[in-house]
RNA sequence: GGAAGGGUGGCCGAGUGGACGAAGGCGCGGCGCUGGAAACGCCGUGUACGGGUUUCCCCGUACCGAGGGUUCGAAUCCCUCCCCUUCCGCCA
């Protein structure tokens, strides 16, 4: 949520900066300006009607104790009472029409942020590794992960649909490996490992952005009022929300393994063979939860730290800059980190980097006490420390040889304990 | 799932429907006492919003788990929900 003193104040510099993302916003902005005119006007209306309700109660209260009539001065009151009780209807209307319209406002691109409408005008900010070079055809990685039988495309999709895969062997076994290396990898840089919740109520999605406006794409059980996360970041986000933090306990680094659940609306089409877009997959995910004077630094470290997973599996990336119209919904800043695909011949986002500066603390309520003693939001971030899936496709696909073998990472075999994966 | 009890400031804890933003204590900050400190004494110590003024100063409003209701007036009475504790049931 943005702040609604700054959008009063400057409305011009908020508008500006909000279309460099999509240019439909303004209108939005001019609800908004319109609307907290309104509430104010009727909040000052309403209180100094009950300032007045106040001093003649207590009024009553004296008369009575001295055994004098009050009558005439109730009726003034329960006079005003309706007249209180009218207004406070309007402002409660309005009210909830400006938060309504206040949580469909995407977050401020960071000035920094090259501006763009899409995808290919993002900006490539690094590559590392070296792109494999094969002496035959590279196959994509359903094709290889199904002939050494640890994926299973039919069976998945007899089970739950479309876009769910089992799987088995010693792809189940990768998995587990993964998730270890990466924790592991974490743990050493500070990150205290968590086992969320994977489901959570919708004012939590709230807190994070992905509601009310990205309901579509979340599964939802609607008997028990719960979502299924749709990334760790949502309960790791929330898990201070409504609290006052101390300012020597920032910045906070948290860590967790979860299934991510994602329904894929409007993605139709798209990546349809493989693991690389599913309804359910695994993620380590990184979040922080720091000073606002240093968020953007710690946006820094946040991608290495996420780098570091592909550097250790030697899988070729590179880490691009998004531009303001690829950005997503709370980011103010956001490195996603591409990972070489030899089958597409191109690399592919494995991790999203995002620094959301106060947009989600806000909604949250997660505040710290600086030294001075004022309660001012704190910032948060969130990275994939990556997606298990997408790890395993490429794995699979850098790593593969001409007789369908894949030959296992180093840093993965004491893990995996195995050095190739062989039909 | 059933039954009972409970949720009050940073913490503990009192609170009869009217002077309660809330006793008392702890903690914290300042001052005093001291050579210095402890102990002691005095004073202060929540948040949000709106307005005035931009001096972190004043005024107002709201907040005692959340939301409704009763009332001239609610921390206090009523309803719904959430959470916690205990007992029973079920269960990995």
């Amino acid at each position: 949520m943005l702040d609604i003193e700054l959008i009063r104040k400057k409305p011009e510099l908020v508008k500006e900066r909000l279309s460099r993302r999509d240019g439909g916003l303004s209108e939005l902005l001019d609800k908004v300006l319109e609307l907290d005119k309104n509430r104010r006007e009727l909040l000052k209306k309403i209180e100094s009607l009950r300032a007045e309700r106040n001093k003649k109660s207590k009024e009553i209260g004296l008369l009575r104790k001295e055994g004098k009539d009050s009558s005439s001065v109730e009726e003034e009151v329960r006079q005003l009472k309706t007249e209180i009780e009218s207004l406070q209807e309007k402002l409660g209307e309005v009210e909830e029409e400006l938060r309504k319209v206040m949580l469909r406002i995407p977050n401020l691109p960071h000035e920094s942020v090259p501006v763009g409408e899409e995808e290919s005008q993002n900006l490539e900010v690094r590559k590392w590794g070296e792109l494999p070079n094969f002496s035959f055809e590279p196959k994509p990685h359903w094709e290889i992960g199904e002939a050494l039988g640890v994926l299973d495309f039919e069976r998945g999709a007899r089970l739950s649909g479309s876009r769910f895969t089992v799987l088995k062997n010693w792809g189940a076994r990768l998995e587990r490996a993964l998730m270890n290396l990466m924790l592991d990898l974490h743990a050493k840089k500070g990150y205290e490992e968590v086992i969320p919740p994977h489901l959570v109520r919708d004012e939590i999605l709230i807190g994070t952005g992905q509601l009310p406006k990205f309901e579509e794409d979340l599964y939802r059980c609607e008997r028990d009022e719960l979502y299924l996360i749709p990334t760790a970041e949502v309960p790791l986000t929330n898990l201070f929300r409504g609290e006052i933090l101390k300012e020597e306990d920032l910045p906070v680094y948290l860590t967790a393994y979860t299934p991510c659940y994602r329904r894929e609306a409007g993605s139709h089409g798209k990546d349809i063979r493989g693991i690389i877009r599913q309804h359910q997959f695994s993620k380590v995910e990184l979040v922080k939860i720091v000073h606002p004077d240093s968020s953007y630094d710690e946006l820094e470290t946040l991608t290495s730290d996420a780098e570091e997973v592909l550097k250790v599996l030697g899988l070729p990336y590179r880490v691009v800059e998004l531009c303001t119209g690829d950005l997503g919904f709370s980011a103010a800043k956001t490195y996603d980190i591409e990972v070489w695909l030899p089958s597409q011949n191109r690399y592919r986002e494995i991790s999203s980097c995002s620094n959301c500066e106060d947009f989600q603390a806000r909604r949250m309520n997660t505040r710290f006490k600086d030294s001075t003693g004022k309660n001012r939001f704190v910032h948060t971030l969130n990275g994939s420390g990556v997606a298990i899936g997408r790890t395993i496709a490429a794995i699979l696909e850098n790593y593969q040889r001409e007789d369908g073998s894949v030959v296992v990472p180093e840093a993965l075999r004491d893990y995996l304990k195995a050095d190739v994966i062989a039909p």
